[in-house]
DNA sequence: CGAATACATCGAAAAGATTAGACATTTGGA
DNA sequence: TCCAAATGTCTAATCTTTTCGATGTATTCG
């Protein structure tokens, strides 16, 4: 039993755990399955098929970008996302590593 | 693009979709990380070194529970959690598979 | 410069999640 | 049977997140 971990995240999990909060939402999911690979998409183009309004995607946006999982750029008027897969991939094999380490 | 994504969670990942959301809270994280390598906890033992109340503890735990993050036996009086670890290998791998492969 | 486009942010309302006390249930033991 | 221990459930209050109209900012074009 690891009783410290049980009254806050240790350092080496804030990021990863940032991940997995802006992961926890279905809107979000959503907004990240309608990449292909290696697709940018501005903001107009995922508000299009989205369900929500644009300042809802736009905070759901804003929370993918702050927990690394999505990069963008601003290019003239448009602001472009994609998927940070170096991050993910990093992520989700420590991930893999920790349950093979110690669970 | 996959349009059809932006409205609704596919079949095969409203598991893995769960998942996310069950991991998605930071108390939960935490409930998770004092599980030692193969450690059953019983919710007494959960709830002693958690900052939350028995009720809230028991509210996360069944979250876990049926996001098949945790599996759970009654044993006498007591209820042992334990981490669902094949389950969790196999929804990160499938992650990793959807990375490389779409991503 | 002025208009139009693309997007972010503000702010208040609505929706949803969380919390803990009180109560209920199950179990084992005296 | 009666009691205590361990846990789950109910409920209402609280807290947080989400939502969207309105407004603000940056950029491009005429």
């Amino acid at each position: 039993m690891n009783p410290d971990y049980s009254r806050s995240i240790p350092q080496v999990w804030r990021r990863m755990s940032r991940v997995f909060t802006a992961l926890g939402d279905e809107h979000r999911q959503r907004i990240l399955l309608t990449f292909d690979r290696g697709e940018r998409l501005n903001v107009g183009q995922i508000v299009a098929v989205s369900t929500l309004s644009r300042p809802a995607v736009s905070h759901h946006l804003k929370i993918l970008r702050e927990a690394e999982v999505l990069c963008s750029e601003k290019v003239g008027k448009e602001v472009f996302f994609w998927i940070n897969k170096d991050f993910l991939t990093e992520t989700f094999d420590n991930v893999r590593d920790y349950l093979d380490q110690y669970l």
